[in-house]
DNA sequence: CCCATACATCAAGATTCGTTGATAAGGAGA
DNA sequence: TCTCCTTATCAACGAATCTTGATGTATGGG
């Protein structure tokens, strides 16, 4: 544990990758409509089931979506929170919104 | 120039991709306190000078800032669009917002 | 139990990304 | 012009990321 609270942009930095990638982009798109199960994904998706779950833990990673089990079947949606500090990093960031200190989101 | 508008989630990656590292949301936060030469970039973080030009050619890439030279320096800044577009991005994928069809920001 | 289904994980290879040090380009002043 | 200063680009290397195919794990049905 550091002795002052680090600067949380390693999260921040997690969620960008997460949405930086071209299947996982369509992923959050079609999560964006509701919770869907792995296999529904890949029809969609037309994705090697591997590579899909690749995708669908490094959104998990970056707590962008949340899993849940239902028998033999795992359903993932999207997080809204993250989405919501998503946005509210942009507003932070905006020029004029702290100028002169930065304690604002977008330094955390 | 591509018969039919590319779907521009190349756009939405870059953005993404552009956000997703450490110096460059540290660059993007600088400058959400107003335009910056490189030189005092460099300096605040301590960057060697290829390694700044290199993230400033990444995020000037991906549309999240502009570059203005005057005289022998080049002044930064935030792409004001850029950062509203993220946002738009975000508000998009909110489930709920366009449950049925898929035409909205999220997809294109 | 045995098997099928749904999903996760692993290992190997290919590709992309970030860093470093050297070199180039462009403007300003003597 | 010559030189300094600021910034961009290039080549080479290592690290991180993504893909693929194989194997592992959990669940449920017969």
């Amino acid at each position: 544990m550091p002795v002052a609270a680090p600067p949380d942009t390693a999260r921040t930095r997690r969620w960008f990758h997460a949405l930086s990638d071209e299947t996982r982009l369509e992923v959050v798109c079609l999560l964006s409509h509701g919770e869907r199960c792995v296999c529904e994904l890949q029809d969609v998706l037309d994705a090697a089931q591997s590579r899909l779950s690749f995708h669908l833990r490094v959104l998990k990673d970056a707590g962008l979506v949340t899993d849940r089990r239902d028998g033999r079947w795992v359903y993932y949606a999207l997080n809204r929170d993250a989405l919501d500090q998503i946005t509210a990093f942009a507003a932070a960031v905006q020029p004029g919104k702290h100028a002169g200190s930065c304690r604002a989101a977008c330094c955390r």
